[in-house]
DNA sequence: ACCGTAGTACTACAGATGGAGTGGTGTCAA
DNA sequence: TTGACACCACTCCATCTGTAGTACTACGGT
């Protein structure tokens, strides 16, 4: 087993970009080493086996969706009001929309979850960190809205970006921009 | 190429069983076959390919998914009120939960549909008659709420359902009942 | 300056698996 | 008799995994 940090996460994104071009069926050992560009069993090498892999890349993908400092720092200026949460939204929706193959492959993690008990632990316990970072950075910086607002804007988000991303030609992306303001409109309450 | 119909929805319905179970990592001809208790060469004597085998997987779950007469005569009855577009949302989010691999099978698909044009082409024409008839029944049912009313529910349940699917320990039951309630009061307007 | 050691990169291979697709044969019904 | 289908068998093939062995590099000791 081999330890250099910076090779095993140089591994980890490239498993995240096969998992996101040729899904579950062409996650192999192989497929890593070629699109990382090393020789062949380096990937072996860094993993016991594939259900390790799969566990690493979840905290991969999550680690790589936090938004940076900046982007945090600039949205807690400005009023605390509805509009606020609308320009928030926007900017979700394209930041995780910007990381495609990372959405995409989380999707592929959450159906090998159904399957597979410690990357299920694994996902549910990072996602439930984010929701609840959500909900606090919400309650705290004083935007309008309750918990439930947070997990409601969560869940309409969430599919957005699924259609987006899967299905683009289903909604256009004027409809995804209007259906962002219309969901921010009704279900976070005026001031 | 084989064309009893019947033998064929058999295949494809343990197709979508294989595909739930196992991934599209695990959908092979012979596992279909096998899943069908019947001779190995049988699905390949029915589809050319693993594409079109995908595609007709696609077709077939819509096919399914639909609620049956008696439940849309049902439906029917009772007040216009919100209270009712709340029942009708618990029995769409039950009614999807249990085809649970109809469902699985179908972000399968989904995610498939990234690399197959022709797949997302099968999944946007019916997804989109689906929201579009959901629309329309809303719209002369006289319930409350315009269109965009429906899309947002659309999205909420959507990823709901994914959750109670995949990481059943995030969201509760009870939770998960609070919210379907809670996105009703919100998105759709009071009469 | 030399040597030994440890950790890692790279290479190669053993071993095994499992699937795709096709062609042939028997059966039944029109 | 013919056509369609179920069943069966067989060939070819494409990988994948996991590991063992070799080469390289850095570092610390003498």
């Amino acid at each position: 087993m081999r330890r250099n940090p910076e090779r095993r996460s140089a591994l980890l994104d490239c498993a995240i970009d096969v998992l996101a071009r040729d899904g579950a069926r062409g996650l192999t050992f192989r497929a890593v080493d070629v699109e990382a560009e090393v020789p062949t069993g380096t990937t072996s090498n860094y993993f016991p086996n594939r259900a390790a892999l799969l566990t690493q890349i979840g905290g991969r993908i999550y680690e790589r969706l936090q938004p940076d400092p900046a982007t945090i720092a600039k949205s807690l200026e400005g009023p605390r009001t509805r509009a606020r949460v609308e320009a928030l939204m926007y900017e979700l929706v394209d930041r995780v929309s910007a990381f495609r193959t990372g959405y995409l492959a989380l999707l592929e993690l959450r159906l090998e979850a159904t399957r597979r008990p410690d990357l299920r632990e694994v996902l549910t316990t990072r996602i439930r960190a984010d929701v609840d970072a959500n909900i606090d950075y919400h309650l705290k910086s004083g935007l309008p809205g309750d918990a439930t607002t947070v997990k409601l804007l969560f869940l309409a988000m969430n599919w957005l970006i699924v259609e987006r991303l899967t299905l683009p030609d289903l909604f256009g992306e004027d409809e995804i921009h209007d259906l962002v303001a219309a969901a921010v409109e009704r279900i976070v309450p005026n001031q």
